[in-house]
DNA sequence: CTCGATACTGAACGTTTGTTCAGTATTGTA
DNA sequence: TACAATACTGAACAAACGTTCAGTATCGAG
């Protein structure tokens, strides 16, 4: 409300999208405190100002996806009848939203650190929870349904997280339109398998 | 066969071993090479006497894990008799050799950072490649055997790729037996599916 | 207007890191 | 033994980086 408040927010915003987008980019590590200074104009302290650290500063981008991300999802939601039609609809939103997502870019250095329990790194092992429970749920409601075999739901879950995020490196530096492709392939293989004759053990 | 030579192999052996043991356990680039100065007891200068680079040590490295890789699945090969066969086994060497292997850990690092076009990038491309060239392979073999259904096994391929890595990473931190049984598994869903019905498109 | 709080500046700091190089020790050869 | 090639040392260098802090500008409240 006040000029003072607002100008604060805005710069905040500010420093916050230029830094989404060089995270992006470059990664995190390759995206130094010095590059987000010359892409907002404001001073290396102001960034300091507002933000505890390079660290605090990418984790408030992770939050803030996180929750874009759930909003869009059940925005989504409604308009998929079945479990199978979900997963089809959640690969393609994956592949819309995150395949080019700090995240994506970023997880593969964090998860290749083990020497520094940091935030980052705790804060990416709550999500892989989250979406093993994401997982289950949708498998879960596929098996209500009918439409897929109830064992081992958390087996299956751990197999599905393995194909998106494994997809996600193997499709790097590939066009939307084909990742997308691939993406459903993907989901299809997952839910049909390639043998050729009958379901076998 | 001189002294001087097999002191000279003995060294380099010796930088290599733990250069390898420390790339396994804290990644490539938290490892210093001050650290494999400590590891060793030789020189920095030394190390610099044998080695080009810090990332011409991890190339050689590499390219030694790579020969002894094929070395390995060609000693196997003979005792799969079926493509079938040969995927659970390929998923068991992958486990075994793989997964803690300093490509598994360091690849993540390397895929991120875009700006430098490395050799090591470039390695990986390479590798990543070979790696379809492989699954194709190996999947056209059972097309051949009637195992599997015969199309689109380029897509196939590419996501059997991306299943190994991926599950890779969720598989990150738990013990051998239990990422042996989840690869089992990502393998059984890759060749049947989790599809309740016969098969269907 | 005044004063305190908030917003911002940018030079300086400390640390880390990969790499170099002048110099020393060891070994093979003539 | 003498000389050259090879193997090795470690101090020094330079660049990059995240972080700090003393100081300045701007704004709102009293």
């Amino acid at each position: 409300m006040n000029k003072k408040q607002a100008q604060s927010e805005q710069t905040r915003k500010k420093i916050s999208d230029a830094a989404r987008s060089l995270f992006v980019q470059k990664g995190y590590k390759a995206t130094s405190i010095e590059d987000i200074v010359a892409a907002t104009g404001s001073s290396k302290g102001n960034i300091y100002y507002h933000f505890k650290s390079k660290e605090g500063l990418f984790s408030y981008l992770l939050h803030e996806w996180d929750r874009d991300w759930l909003e869009k999802w059940q925005a989504r939601l409604p308009s998929y009848a079945t479990a199978t039609a979900k997963m089809y609809g959640l690969a393609e939103q994956i592949v819309r939203e995150d395949l080019n997502h700090p995240l994506t870019r970023a997880a593969d250095e964090f998860f290749s650190n083990d020497e520094q329990k940091s935030e980052i790194e705790e804060k990416m092992n709550t999500m892989m929870q989250e979406h093993l429970l994401f997982n289950r749920q949708l498998i879960q409601e596929g098996v209500d349904g009918g439409e897929f075999s109830g064992e081992q739901i958390e087996q299956k879950a751990l197999v599905l997280e393995g194909i998106i995020v494994g997809m996600s490196r193997v499709c790097r530096n590939q066009p939307l339109e084909q990742v997308l492709k691939h993406y459903q392939f993907a989901i299809d293989t997952f839910l049909h398998g390639i043998a050729a004759g009958p379901q076998q053990s």
